[in-house]
DNA sequence: CACTTGACCTGTCCGC
DNA sequence: TGCGGACAGGTCAAGT
């Protein structure tokens, strides 16, 4: 599910709800969803208070004043919901989009908080984790001691991007913007976006993009990227922010979940396929094969 | 090595 | 309506 927009989204939005309060309980039933709480949890996390709210790639790190973070990765359908113990619908119902009543049959965890607050973590399918890690450790993650520059970053020029590109010559673009060790954040909803603002086949290996290509896919990149957070992210299934609401990204979205539809630039119709084994939206006549 | 495929899970949708 | 299969926003490990 989130991609870097959403877990950005998140971010901003557990910044508002969640700095200064004290966790004092913590509730799990999914032992994959949180591997490591059993031996740290009563040491480190009870009784922390939340100091900062941070996000690399696809990841949110809570730093507690304990020393320790708790690193928590959403995958397809993650979802961190904050509910007020203020709340005026009794404690349990985040908001209307959501649907229903928290906790519900996909909560894998659940945060209380001294205020009388919650912060539920849902999760479908049960691909996401938190982890409670000791903060100097965080880096040393495998995932991120391998994940690649963060493509808002202001030090990630077009030079680097085209060096990182390079360094996987015959392989597909598509594929490459996928891989979180060449650039940090881009999943498969802004891959399309962004090969389809470049008009670059999602196919094309990556020696046989021009310059002018990948300085075209920088900055699409981008710019798809701070419109979805400016969205609020995209809600395709699950998504929802840490106050439970959708995203509307995908309301502007031109070739995800478009196919069938004109394309927006030349009228053709949009049309859903394979590349890297995961379902890709071209236009067909924007974006021509090249190989 | 570089690249592709299957596995991890549950839920939903589509065709027979 | 029931059932099987494909598919869904992400990453790993294992395979070629």
């Amino acid at each position: 599910m989130p991609e870097l927009p959403e877990v950005e989204v998140i971010k901003i939005g557990l910044n508002k709800l969640l700095i200064g309060q004290d966790i004092n309980s913590v509730k799990h039933d999914w032992v994959k969803s949180f591997p490591n709480a059993a031996q740290d949890v009563n040491n480190f996390l009870i009784g922390a208070t939340v100091k900062s709210i941070k996000r690399r790639a696809k990841v949110l790190i809570i730093g507690l004043s304990t020393g320790y973070s708790l690193v928590i990765h959403l995958k397809m359908t993650g979802q961190l919901v904050y509910v007020s113990g203020k709340s005026r619908f009794g404690g349990g119902h985040p908001s209307i989009s959501l649907g229903g009543q928290l906790p519900d049959s996909s909560t894998r965890v659940i945060f209380g908080f001294a205020g009388g607050g919650k912060l539920y973590f849902n999760d479908q399918r049960k691909f996401g984790w938190v982890r409670l890690i000791p903060t100097a450790e965080v880096p040393n993650i495998d995932f991120f001691k391998t994940v690649g520059p963060e493509p808002l970053a202001p030090s990630f020029t077009k030079r680097k991007f085209k060096e990182r590109l390079q360094k996987r010559p015959n392989s597909v673009i598509k594929a490459v913007l996928l891989d979180q060790k060449v650039i940090a954040g881009v999943g498969n909803i802004y891959a399309d976006e962004s090969l389809w603002g470049a008009k670059i086949h999602p196919e094309t290996p990556v020696n046989k993009l021009k310059n002018g290509d990948i300085e075209k896919l920088f900055d699409e990149i981008r710019t798809v990227l701070n419109l979805s957070i400016k969205k609020g992210g995209s809600t395709d299934k699950n998504y929802v922010d840490a106050e439970g609401k959708k995203g509307s990204y995908l309301e502007f979205a031109r070739v995800f979940r478009r196919e069938g539809s004109p394309c927006p630039r030349c009228s053709n119709e949009i049309i859903k396929t394979r590349v890297a084994g995961r379902g890709t939206h071209i236009c067909p006549y924007c974006q021509q094969r090249v190989s």
